[in-house]
DNA sequence: GCACTATGCAACGTCATGTTGCATAGTTGG
DNA sequence: CCAACTATGCAACATGACGTTGCATAGTGC
């Protein structure tokens, strides 16, 4: 009863931290898109949004705490596709990973995150919520093919997303390679014949 | 003449300098496999191997250097599986993989390396040749399948191997799903069958 | 208007950095 | 074996970031 969703029932803020958190988490997230985890000093963070340095420390106990909140700033930003054939949507899926990676924010932070994560189960937890949430947008898609009888019925849909978008964080985060439209047309094609076999 | 084999043929060096290059390095491997790059202070390198942390930063200016000194140390220790069948090759250089990614030295340390590799150019050689070692190997599994007409000659090898490694980074680096046998041999099945269409 | 509370500021001790000067101990060549 | 040479250990330093705290100030809500 007084309990309603929990995205919207927050109890009302003063607007003195509202504003707080929002400048920080601001100048936060630009700080992790330009430098990642690492090279971010809560002195830097402090300077680039006006904010006195104990404040931020008041409102965020952990500096985990405070990148978390940071990163998914920089992540909640989202559409789904549908576009018909599984190939489409791949493709659309795709090309949206390689953008995402190679250029966008989330993209230029998530090397820092994975190795945050490796030692503080607060980023771990972070880093799952968001690739959780991409694996299951394109497990829908090998869904929504079986569904159109596009292709058989998949034993593990999540696998099967799982593989196709590991090559892309791959490339990004190990090898450097490109990504460019041709390559993943290509890995469209792989990974069509891995589930029309 | 003065020249020979560049792996035997370095001058001979001060056996203080060859102890302290030794020690140090694998004082650090061991920290590295423990707590990742990040975590790793030069400090704790001099107590750990008993050498003064003015002599380290004598014999590596730069802590990067060190790191990926300390690295492919852990890395080395290799040896190619040849199996005679496609599945089988793959099957054992997977388990090899995933064991490796799972419990092995150099997947403890690979977040940081990651990381790192993201900002400092030093890092990010080290990791590409780490990384490509491991697929010219995968690749060259599925060459001799194709040179043996198990599968048909693949477009680009290279980039079947990348997409056979990539999934086993991405679970163990993103999503931190298992990586069993099971997994293996599931992932093994969609990658045969995305060559053999 | 008054209590309340978040912020800004300044200062503190701590820790790790990277550098330097000097004494000591090990190494190499004659 | 001795005399240069040189790498190491030790101690100290300035620097920068950390996380904390006390206090004055300013904004908020009743």
């Amino acid at each position: 009863m007084t309990e309603t969703d929990p995205t919207t029932a927050r109890p009302p803020l003063d607007p003195r931290v509202e504003r707080t958190r929002t400048v920080v988490l601001a100048a936060t997230a630009e700080l992790l898109a330009a430098d990642g985890f690492e090279r971010i000093t809560v002195e830097a963070i402090a300077d680039a949004s006006g904010v006195a340095r104990s404040t931020i420390y008041r409102n965020w106990p952990t500096t985990a705490d405070l990148l978390v909140e940071a990163f998914a700033v920089l992540v909640d930003k989202k559409a789904a596709q549908v576009l018909g054939s599984l190939r489409a949507d791949l493709e659309a899926l795709g090309r949206e990973q390689a953008a995402g990676l190679s250029n966008a924010d989330w993209g230029r932070a998530l090397p820092s995150l994975i190795s945050g994560a490796a030692h503080d189960p607060e980023l771990a937890r972070a880093q799952r919520a968001f690739s959780q949430a991409r694996r299951a947008e394109i497990g829908d898609v090998f869904r929504r093919a079986a569904a159109r009888g596009e292709i058989d019925e998949l034993a593990d849909p999540g696998e099967a997303a799982e593989a196709f978008a590991a090559t892309f964080f791959f490339r990004a985060l190990m090898t450097g390679q490109p990504l460019d439209e041709a390559f993943v047309a290509r890995h469209v094609d792989r990974v069509i014949a891995s589930v029309t076999d």
